[in-house]
DNA sequence: AGTTTAAATTTAGACACTAAATCAAATAGC
DNA sequence: GCTATTTGATTTAGTGTCTAAATTTAAACT
């Protein structure tokens, strides 16, 4: 029943899509614009126009003639209407919660964290997840009825069609019902993505990644993930696993899953338990079984040979791996994201030293500058990319009363 | 200047197309048929008809009132033309060109191969190739405009674009004008494209992976590539590169780069160097040093002990190859193809065995049945997506007269 | 005030669709 | 052989959407 032929008010609604999205990414425009953006005449655009404008979707500006030709009868015009609604993107992480709140350009306009208690159930979970959401909400001094969709990121195998994939890794964590139990009474439309994949979007979005078609991000922070766009799509595979290289052999004598956070603190203790002589135990102080990743990139910093020689082994094994992706997939950038990304740079030098003798097609390497927000922005880009896809089908909810700046 | 948006006459296009494809895949359709699958009204049915057989991609049979009810007005009949022309598949390797042709529907009508001549320049082997082509034309008695498209594989990284990557790998051997010399005279429009890809939309299309969408196919003859198809849609990486993994550290002592026959050949060899007690002296004869695949596959199947441990180490090492595929792709089925694709058979037990030992997502692993047409016949589907793509704008050049059943 | 300029609107016409009535060609029953 | 029935094709009237061209509008300039 997927009819594909079409009748004459399709045209329309073709007509209205290709207006409207010229007009999200393009800022205030006039007619005129609009006629030299799409190839259709001044009268369909203007009925286009005030069509959006009786949905909702467009306003229009009054006065204003700054920019443009100052001679002749002023140009009316129209604007997207960027806070016709918001979008919640949430990375539901194993210990934190983190929302975001976003208007339909994109803007940021609400934020808020919190942790999962340690002994949370499922009910409790949920409902720490519909508490963060609330706040966020209020800092953006939103309604309920102005979210026209929520994006969650969530550290498990999700398949193409928002489906958390049974029985592959930590999915009964994750599958608490997010969809059919958190937000019914609402009705939000609810979008599951892997967390990993979310910074793939996020990146490519509005991240170092921008611009780039065939990007992989790793999302490397206690565990390791890989998120992966080809052409401007994000890849799945059958069962959403691609780019899960926590089964990987890598014959380290570590798991594979495991991230730059994880090695870090993993090797750093090592080493102090080895009763090396470094400056890791100075800065972890008496207690030497509280090393954090933190303090081997610290002491890196400041020369230690043995943090530095950490450093190494993390930049030869994440070379490994990114050589794999360069063979395999070929892509233009990857980019190192995650909860320590800000130290990633130190690892830089060796893995693209090590790279050129690793694959034929070495990838550049970058590092993230969203930080902890990456998995939350590529939330928001998910839910964006629903509302876009569907505008014409959904009511914007603030329609005609604004939902802030 | 990409317009995305439209006018009345898009509609009756966007119709046009619709109808088309239906009736492409659904074979005859009485106009009932094609309101039914397609939603439209009878008075727009018989209109799209009537002008795609004006325009020659339909034609309306005659009589024959077999199928459906016996009652009533007797339906028209119309089906695609599958004889409105024609299309190229070609395979142009190091040593051998394969050349097929198709009618539209992908019957096969015709096919040819030759050697290229050892000490071939450019020319000539541009001239081997059009021989070739017009030895598959005459075998289906088509005249040269019947050809609408032409698809091209070539052992070369190949961009998403069909330009050849330039410094990767053997583009010098491939990059000798096929599209701007070769058959500049008759106007046809000529897609190239890496043979690894090709071999997945052959065996995507009509394969053992036929309606997988997420799919592996590992040409593996004297080299070793692969063809990634994610959704249905071919991998290409930023530069025509995914799945080239000719240079994969795989630490095994041979080139990375090394298909099946070249890995038999070489162990083979080296075993009867080491003066190992083996059926494959026997078979190979006195001149010990032509060992081809074909004798080590053969002993193995004779239960050759030194021949089945070849067989075990070429089955462990695409069991590597498998398992990162895997990994980071995480498609549904791996086919194994090319050459000696008959005799990879042998393989898969030890591949079967291996793969959950290395990846937590492994593929169904099968062995493709289109024999050494396996990258022609996915040239032949490349033309055929094209002359889909652009039926409208194309005009079919046997209409009327027919070009073969 | 009149002219110029650019934009908006109106008007006429074209194209493509739907829905409903009518026409056409076959079978089935009497 | 005739009529009723059935099914498909065609015609007609009406609607929605677009373009192109003429007209109107609203400002700046002279």
């Amino acid at each position: 029943m997927d009819k594909t032929a079409t009748t004459p008010q399709a045209l329309r609604r073709t007509n209205l899509r290709a207006v409207l999205e010229v007009m999200r990414d393009a800022g205030a425009m006039t007619g005129t614009d609009l006629i030299e953006a799409t190839g259709l005449t001044r009268a369909t655009v203007i009925a286009v126009c005030d069509d959006l404008i009786r949905r909702g979707w467009v306003r229009e500006l009054e006065g204003d003639r700054s920019t443009g030709s100052q001679k002749g009868r002023p140009a009316r015009r129209f604007e997207f209407n960027a806070s016709a609604g918001c979008v919640l993107g949430l990375d539901v992480g194993m210990a934190t919660v983190t929302v975001l709140v976003a208007g339909l350009t994109g803007q940021m306009l609400g934020r808020a964290a919190e942790r999962f208690s340690k002994t949370a159930d499922e009910a409790e979970r949920r409902a720490t997840i519909a508490r963060t959401a609330e706040r966020a909400l209020a800092e953006a001094s939103l309604p309920h009825s102005a979210v026209l969709a929520v994006g969650i990121g969530l550290s498990t195998a999700v398949d193409r069609h928002g489906n958390i994939t049974k029985g592959l890794q930590l999915s009964e964590h994750f599958d608490i019902g997010l969809q059919t139990e958190l937000w019914k009474e609402h009705g939000w439309p609810v979008l599951l993505e892997n967390d990993a994949n979310l910074a793939a979007l996020g990146e490519h979005w509005r991240g170092v990644g921008a611009g780039v078609d065939d990007l992989a991000v790793m999302l490397a922070g206690e565990r390791l993930g890989t998120g992966l766009i080809e052409s401007g799509r994000l890849l799945h595979g059958s069962n959403g696993g691609a780019g899960e290289v926590g089964t990987l052999e890598l014959v380290d004598g570590v798991g594979s899953q495991d991230g730059i956070a994880r090695l870090a603190r993993h090797w750093g203790t090592a080493a102090l338990a080895e009763g090396k002589a470094t400056l890791i135990r100075e800065l972890v102080g008496p207690d030497t079984t509280r090393v954090s990743a933190r303090f081997v990139f610290e002491a890196a910093a400041k020369n230690d040979p043995v943090a530095q020689e950490i450093l190494e082994r993390i930049g030869r094994r994440m070379a490994r791996v990114i050589s794999l992706l360069g063979t395999f997939l070929n892509p233009e950038l990857v980019v190192i994201g995650g909860a320590v990304s800000a130290s990633a740079t130190a690892l830089l030098p060796t893995i693209n030293a090590e790279l050129p003798r690793l694959t034929g097609t070495p990838p550049r390497v970058a590092v993230s500058e969203l930080g902890d927000a990456i998995v939350a922005t590529g939330a928001v880009r998910l839910a964006l990319a629903y509302v876009e896809e569907n505008a014409l089908a959904l009511t914007p909810a603030g329609a005609g009363q604004g939902v802030g700046a």
